[in-house]
DNA sequence: CGCGTTGTCAACCATCTGGTTGAACAACCT
DNA sequence: AGGTTGTTCAACCAGATGGTTGACAACGCG
């Protein structure tokens, strides 16, 4: 799992890590202000939070002895290319099967009017 | 992750299983087909298209004694949702950030130009 | 019918993951 | 200097994951 592409999947795999991108997309919190929704440790939280850095999801910064979340929201592009890609391909191709469909059913209606072949 | 959503990004977190979806976005594909360009065995490969399955991204129809896989491209659309939601939640963020940072600078120019505050 | 082809199931193994607790580090406030 | 607050590091554990091999089920063909 070394590309990043890879690690963000991954990293929104967590529901828990899914909620946190949602709260982080509505401003930056700190860690211990994320973690107050979740009935886990704070420790739990802090490795959660790696995993969303490793994945290029979010940065943290220093600031006094809080180290605010940031949601890096470019990361998802990265996804939704990759998705729209291949559901774009698999659309076009459904058109093309649509279209060969149905110049068969134009083919072979001729030799199937005689029996009652041409139900759905 | 009990939830569709997390199988779905779990499932794509795998590189080889991201492949298949790519391949399989051109057109349906058997077990043996997809598994020939991979170097793990069938039975790896057979695993994979069951975590692809149970995410809802592919079906498996009967078809004489080989079982044709086919992409179900309908399930990109859960993920593209969740994304776009934060994605542009998080920009619109930005945009706020951006006018309030604009605001504040208008305010405070006055106190901080006999400092050298306003750098970058 | 018996046989090869296609694919899955079962058991096993190493590694990763998400959680825990306890200790440590870092920065601020007396 | 010492205490409080905020966060991470280290060691450990149960369960999931991705891989293996071996057995076997389902089907079409000669």
């Amino acid at each position: 799992m070394t590309d990043q592409l890879s690690r963000v999947f991954a990293a929104l795999a967590d529901p828990t890590r899914r909620d946190m991108v949602a709260r982080l997309s509505e401003g930056d919190h700190t860690v211990n202000d994320l973690a107050a929704p979740y009935d886990v440790s704070l420790q739990a939280v802090s490795k959660h939070l790696k995993v969303l850095e490793d994945a290029g999801l979010v940065t943290r910064t220093r600031e006094a002895q809080r180290r605010p979340v940031h949601l890096e929201a470019e990361v998802f592009d990265l996804m939704t290319k990759w998705i729209e890609r291949y559901r774009q391909q698999a659309e076009e191709r459904f058109a093309r099967l649509d279209a060969v469909l149905a110049r068969m059913q134009d083919d072979d209606n001729p030799s199937y009017t005689e029996k009652e072949g041409t139900a759905s």
